[in-house]
DNA sequence: ATAGGGTTAG
């Protein structure tokens, strides 16, 4: 007995010690030690302490304490009659990531306490808004800021400009930023982070060229902004720029980086990225670990990107969807399905995302049954409201299926109003199972919808001409040229010895382009005697780069395929990455090329993988 | 009497 009030008054000792988080750790980590004390505390009145009890509040709001639970949090908090600032201030910094409401309520329990807040009441409170991208309540805020007279205090003022950018309001977020006298590094890469969120890459790159000093966040801000632009070569470029500079990058960064090399279909500079992280023991968290399980399945290795998650020591939701995604584009429906049902026995509630790719891939295997059991089960088995994109899949599994009067029915009929890549889904059905008569339904009420858009038309003119259907053709593209559409510009990417080349229609500028030419005579004539005809057809316009394949308007992947055969051997493997689907000509060409030259190749497409191998092609022409 | 502050990732 004597020995536990020992215990417990060195334990109080260090809660009321100045800086007594190493001590108190020591006799407390987890959260029901702390309600063993908690209780103590209550049965000795030492709760009425408030420095004791603010350091109980104090433990359970620090995220990295294991004794972490803002539900406990607020349970202590209302058992104090009168609260302190000290106290609201803690819990305004503790929920406001995780509960940025309540951020705001503890804040207007302070005013109305009469309480009069400090500096430190502000930053998170502003934070609190960024977290749920709220400017009306960040303005408040703002006014909240001024009223109490701390416009100028940095910390605020880089809130401020985090929490504008966050909201993408950049011009207010400036408008701190300008008046500020000292602005520091974290402010200017708020600014940064702001302009990437609105897509201004060009300006942010201004940004950080101009500013005084960088730190590894401002890198990271770059890298993980220009990825998420779709600049990834400017991306992977800043990480070599760091890597020269002799700074050692940490997991956010390598996040960006693996993420950027998924994008590029680089496999042998995502394979070094990898050796980075494990060479300069970076730990290998959930969120890196899916990162890398997405870049190797998105680089054509699926099983690697399956070796690497059974590694990965923490997996969740997003990490198994990772998986999920990769089969799917791949075309393993059935393993897809094997994992999600792995996922859910092992505890994990699948994300509506997950079913999105779960869908797809039953609708690329051809599981049509299976893909609408799973579309009932989500609302009834793990209540998800299913969202336009599932709606998707399943017109799609349907038309894929051929099942095209179910597919425009099930439109017709869903609960929510259908909109463009609804209808366009259909049209690729129309397209693939050559249904004219639906097609032009559907392009009656998809082209109203989508008057910028280019794909829709060259996918409806595309099926008009497979039935030869020439006034409409022509029609078709004649709508094209009056509403002023533009094309979507086609582009491949090969990696040859550490570098990503790009390649676009008809390119002339690439340094070996006579060479690439003459290669690509050379497999013309190869694959001509194995039965290659295309390319001197008819007026067959491909469905993405609405060329018709000439000399002159060459489609990118043949350009890269050239170049793959130009510069490698076999075995090594050819990975071509695209960024529209691939068209039959191609299609047929690349099966072909296979098979004479003894070559694998693996083409990533919009929608999915490509395998070929011995003249032919893992998707069986079916995509 | 005694305490507490910002930016980056799948």
């Amino acid at each position: 007995m004597n020995k536990s009030i020992n215990v417990c008054s060195k334990v109080l000792n260090t809660l009321r010690l100045k800086n007594p988080k190493l001590l108190f750790l020591e006799s407390c980590n987890n959260l029901s030690q702390l309600k063993i004390i908690h209780g103590y505390m209550i049965r000795t009145h030492i709760i009425f302490d408030i420095f004791a009890v603010s350091r109980l509040i104090c433990l359970c709001t620090d995220p990295s304490s294991g004794t972490f639970s803002l539900d406990y949090a607020h349970d202590v908090f209302s058992q104090i009659e009168t609260p302190n600032l000290f106290i609201y201030n803690a819990l305004i910094k503790g929920f406001s990531s995780e509960d940025p409401i309540k951020s705001f309520r503890f804040y207007s329990e302070l005013l109305r306490a009469d309480i009069v807040p400090d500096n430190l009441s502000f930053p998170f409170l502003v934070r609190a808004c960024s977290q749920l991208e709220a400017i009306d309540m960040g303005i408040q805020a703002h006014g909240q800021v001024i009223k109490h007279g701390f416009e100028n205090d940095v910390y605020v003022q880089n809130n401020l400009v985090h929490m504008y950018s966050t909201c993408g309001d950049v011009k207010a977020a400036n408008e701190v930023f300008q008046r500020m006298v000292c602005p520091n590094v974290v402010s200017w890469t708020s600014m940064i982070a702001g302009l990437f969120k609105i897509g201004d890459v060009v300006m942010a790159r201004e940004l950080f060229d101009k500013m005084p000093e960088r730190n590894l966040v401002t890198w990271s801000t770059m890298i993980s902004g220009c990825a998420k632009n779709n600049c990834f070569d400017e991306a992977v470029e800043l990480f070599h720029v760091l890597k020269e500079k002799g700074v050692k990058a940490n997991e956010t960064v390598m996040v960006s980086v693996i993420s950027s090399y998924a994008h590029l279909g680089a496999i042998g500079l995502g394979e070094k990225a990898h050796d980075y992280i494990v060479k300069n023991n970076l730990s290998l968290n959930v969120i890196l670990g899916t990162a890398l399980v997405d870049m190797y399945a998105r680089c054509g290795c699926i099983e690697k990107a399956i070796k690497v998650f059974n590694e990965m020591p923490e997996k969740d939701v997003l990490s198994w969807t990772a998986v999920i995604a990769g089969l799917a584009m791949h075309g393993y429906a059935e393993r897809a399905l094997w994992f999600f049902w792995e996922m859910v026995k092992s505890g994990l509630k699948p994300r509506d995302i997950t079913f999105t790719y779960l869908l797809s891939a039953c609708s690329h295997g051809g599981l049509v049954e299976k893909g609408l059991e799973l579309f009932e089960s989500m609302k009834r088995e793990y209540g998800i409201e299913p969202r336009l994109e599932h709606y998707g899949c399943i017109v799609d599994l349907l038309g894929r299926a051929g099942k095209l009067a179910e597919a425009e029915k099930f439109v017709l009929r869903m609960p929510v109003k259908p909109n463009a890549p609804i209808w366009g889904a259909l049209l690729g059905a129309c397209r693939i199972h050559k249904n004219a008569e639906i097609a032009e339904r559907v392009g009656n009420v998809l082209i109203p919808l989508l008057p910028e858009h280019s794909g829709y038309y060259v996918l409806l003119s595309n099926i008009y001409a497979r039935t030869n259907r020439w006034e409409n053709v022509e029609a078709t593209r004649q709508m094209m040229k009056e509403k002023g559409v533009k094309k979507q510009p086609g582009y491949s990417l090969i990696e040859v010895d550490g570098k990503v080349h790009k390649f676009t229609m008809g390119e002339k500028s690439h340094a070996e382009t006579e060479m690439i030419e003459r290669t690509w005579d050379e497999i013309l004539q190869r694959i001509r005697l194995a039965g290659y005809t295309g390319n001197t057809s008819d007026a067959f316009f491909d469905i993405d780069e609405e060329e018709k394949e000439s000399a002159i308007h060459r489609h990118s992947e043949k350009l890269a395929i050239a170049y793959g055969i130009m510069r490698t051997k076999a075995p090594t493997v050819i990975r071509i990455v695209k960024n529209l689907r691939v068209c039959e000509d191609c299609h047929h060409a690349t099966k072909l090329i296979s098979k004479v030259f003894g070559r694998q190749l693996i083409v990533r497409d919009r929608n999915r993988f490509h395998h070929f191998r011995e003249g032919s092609c893992s998707c069986m022409d079916y995509w």
